[in-house]
DNA sequence: AGCCAATGTGTTATGAGATAACATCACACG
DNA sequence: CGTGTGATGTTATCTCATAACACATTGGCT
């Protein structure tokens, strides 16, 4: 994603053979768990392991066509709903943009927890995981961020409503 | 905002006198930092106040008129982004809406930190603060909330971006 | 094989959320 | 009483996301 100044940063996007691996990674995942990762959906993930970074919808739009032909918004938000479903991406609201999951591994966990930093600068955008997004302040300052801003919110049923 | 459901829920919007006494509050407060609570900026925080729970953008647009006139757009997001600043309210990015802060007391917290509990059948949102925030789960639990997915976002500066 | 139900995709259109750009206004300060 | 700063009004437009419906694909079943 986009930069919000002009010094430089290094993207960290990762080659084309681990790209390939995670993607097959995932893929045997879907199966075993009896889901299909199709080829729209494969497509997306692709794209989002590729850049290493959050990625807006419209540009994964824009880039979903390996010809340089867009896709029609649903074909990438469909993909990105299921990706999300299957853990294998987030949607990291305050941004609207969406990002391939770190580490698609813990799928047990109930609460589906993962916690960003996320630089308002260059755009780099680290996951944290369990224990650590928890104490998000210390993670923040492990990693050498100094945050200005967080977003956290808990989705759920509260008491009033029925199970 | 909307139900999910069409049980029955309790609304929990607050009574004419306390919606005054937390604007005025609210008015103090901006001009003992020298900030001005204008027009259109108390109209919003008193909207958000009266509905007691979180409104959308448009919503506040179509009723910030006394007459039922609408305002125009920028009006309203300008109002908002400046109670936003002021830690008079907050935006909810995970369902893109705006509710007013429960506390604004509390304006030395240096992560400026508030984590809500969305009911996505009814809408009910409670805003937990400073510590419990931390420990979001254990709030949760306590405030009888079954949480189903959490958003967790930090934002600020990466250790690769100037100061 | 042939059928069928479930799930996924393609396509068109539109709804919802947010901001850019610029003119005008109001107020504190000197 | 001018002047600069910040706030507002207004128009237009941009970005983000989904509804609705037709068609295709898959996999189970007899």
């Amino acid at each position: 994603m986009g930069h919000a100044c002009d010094h430089d940063h290094d993207t960290t996007a990762p080659d084309t053979a681990s790209v390939r691996r995670r993607v097959t990674e995932a893929e045997a995942r879907c199966q075993a768990d009896g889901e299909r990762l199709t080829a729209p959906r494969r497509r997306v993930l692709e794209l989002l392991i590729e850049a290493g970074e959050p990625m807006k919808a419209y540009d994964l739009i824009a880039r979903f066509g390996e010809d340089g032909q867009a896709a029609k918004p649903p074909t990438v938000y469909r993909a990105l709903e299921f990706l999300e479903r299957r853990g294998l991406a987030h949607r990291i609201a305050s941004i609207s943009a969406y990002v391939a999951c770190a580490e698609p591994g813990s799928d047990g966990d109930p609460l589906h927890a993962a916690a960003f930093l996320i630089c308002d600068c260059c755009g780099a955008t680290q996951e944290v995981t369990g224990e650590q997004a928890i104490s998000l302040t210390r993670a923040a300052s492990a990693a050498g961020y100094v945050i200005s801003h967080t977003t956290i919110e808990a989705h759920g049923r509260c008491p009033a409503c029925p199970a």
